[in-house]
DNA sequence: ATGCTCGATCATATCGTTACAATCCGGGAG
DNA sequence: CTCCCGGATTGTAACGATATGATCGAGCAT
């Protein structure tokens, strides 16, 4: 019916309007230099045009593009979810705009995600690494500012906003032997992660201040998904010597211990305690209801895009400064899955 | 301590392999007309400098982006989540990447999304409307392919993947009354959705089948979150003549259901089956563990993408063609929340 | 009148890439 | 020897926006 038709641009506005190109784009960008009865007629022109600036073209131009890339581990963890929507309602106040990327726990994606975002030219990138290396990789090859966010790679100095997973799991092991457990079980990912082994360092100072015994077995089986906490919980409830409290540094494998639980016909306080790292909608809902450590998620995608901000401006004065680290408190949510020990 | 640093360009990298820049054009783009010995030295000089094309440059030369816009109602919901995994999945296959815009089940910021993916010029763009104004904006606008995804702007003939939500609703009812459930509540969203209106149909007819009345109070009350499936639970749990059944056209407010059924300690499904749309990995994990209705969700994703790549390739070509609706199947997930009804 | 200032408007170079036409060169046919 | 062909390589004009300096008047002091 109707001919290729490509869109309508500036130079098509300047026409309609009887202006020239530059009156259009002082026009469009608030400028405020432009008379009242040119600038009526320009917005005129566009609203009848359905005008709408190339992006491309203006970053090519200014060298800006006002896009924030965000590379998370896994998009079906409601963390990451959680974190997202705080990362998207402060980069939008800022007139930011974010690419979301999910790296699916494979490092190879992830540094595919890293590179397409800087052909980008994303002004800025917010990164929950899979992989230490891809890490390294998007901070020293000078691609612009990054900010890690939730886990941060070994042993380097970089902006990034984190809870404090350390001082959260040493609460949160001192809150199960008050209640009289002896034998407390912790079950965690892939030991990769900062995230990770701050938390289970956190558990261990805990434990050895209270001179109990670490299951080590268990450790660092995790993947993070609902199945492995349900292997591992059957594997640990069927041992001769079962724990009689859980604590799993992640909420799904949270949902695989319960779901061993109810399978194995094992009461839940009352036989075994089961505690999980991070909260979740279904956390307050399921029963037993779950008792959590959460952590502050919306706010930490705020902070974060905060920094990145900041960061992105600041790099243009003075290429480095200080790498700044955000800690963020989080807090124990007791429901009904934990309980005091019960002597027989 | 280093001076600004801008990025390296093809002028940069073609100076450094001594050849023009339209060889190392070339040779990015994979062309093969460039001579063994010349795509080496260029291989070698973008591997050196670090090199990357600037894809705003490309794409105003091009007219093409390689980037897909994904808007959904609400990214906390999994079945978003699922869904965006599907698009993402079969995306990067085709080499495309994918914009995505939580448009958090409001109006304006689902048209301020649209905007934005116009002006950045994605090639096209997948929609999970919340709005039907913004969803023919869309569409009206010359803007380029929409494809729009598990729900449809009303009476518009579109390009769509959506699962056939009147057949699953339909047979949902006929399972459930084939429990000899005669008392049967339905819960559903805000009846503003094609997807909502279309599930309530299919419930509709299948009970007027059987001559069996539907809890009219109780339709459009829902909000498609946990509370409030709760509260609802709550009023129809505890109005005087109860429902055996109860159906919820969302995953979310099922949670909620369960919830009020615990806190009045109703027996589930002793005294009151829960069937819900939906699947979601939690759903077979809590006790009793859910009867869904589940929805291919990640092949949707992958075949909302097919179909919009299809749509820009064709678009080229021939301005319009007739738009394609695709329809999938959901499947019946019978588990513990429903069971025959008990005479007393 | 003349020159000056200042605000509004305009003309044009430029950003980094690709498309296209032009060029170059070696080798085979006449 | 000349001509021509075709593959490899190059030069340059776009793409659509913004930044910058030029231009143009009107108003005002001299």
């Amino acid at each position: 019916m109707m001919a290729k038709q490509n869109a309508y641009t500036m130079r098509d506005v300047a026409r309609l309007a009887g202006v020239s190109i530059s009156t259009v784009s002082a026009v469009v960008n608030n400028k405020g230099i432009v008379g009242p009865e040119l600038t009526a007629a320009v917005q005129k022109a566009i609203a009848a045009m359905n005008f709408s600036p190339h992006a491309g073209a203006r970053g090519l131009r200014t060298g800006r593009t006002n896009m924030l890339g965000l590379v998370v581990q896994d998009i079906t963890n409601p963390f990451f979810v959680e974190a997202l929507r705080g990362v998207e309602d402060e980069a939008i106040q800022h007139d930011y705009e974010v690419l979301v990327c999910n790296s699916n726990d494979q490092a190879d994606l992830e540094l595919r995600h890293l590179n397409a975002l800087y052909t980008k030219r994303v002004d800025g990138i917010l990164l929950a690494p899979t992989d230490s290396y891809s890490a390294r990789q998007a901070l020293f090859t000078d691609r612009g500012p990054v900010v890690f966010i939730d886990c941060v790679p070994i042993k380097i100095d970089v902006n990034c906003v984190v809870t404090d997973n350390f001082e959260a799991c040493y609460n949160g092991i001192k809150y199960l032997a008050g209640l009289g457990h002896h034998k407390i079980a912790v079950i965690c990912g892939r030991l990769i992660h900062s995230t990770s082994i701050d938390r289970v360092e956190g558990c261990r100072k805990a434990l050895q201040e209270m001179n109990l015994p670490i299951h080590e077995e268990s450790l660092g089986q995790g993947d993070s998904h609902i199945e492995s906490g349900y292997s591992i919980g059957l594997n640990l409830l069927q041992s001769p010597d079962p724990p009689t409290a859980i604590f799993t540094l992640n909420n799904r494998m949270a949902l695989g211990i319960l779901r061993a639980l109810s399978e194995l016909k094992i009461r839940c306080p009352e036989r075994v305690s089961v505690m999980s790292f991070d909260d979740a909608d279904w956390a307050e809902v399921v029963r037993p209801s779950l008792t959590t450590i959460a952590q502050p998620t919306y706010e930490m995608g705020k902070a974060a895009v905060d920094l990145l901000l900041q960061s992105i401006l600041s790099s243009k004065e003075q290429a480095d400064r200080e790498p700044q680290q955000i800690l963020l408190k989080s807090t124990l949510r007791v429901r009904e899955s934990t309980a005091a020990v019960t002597r027989d």
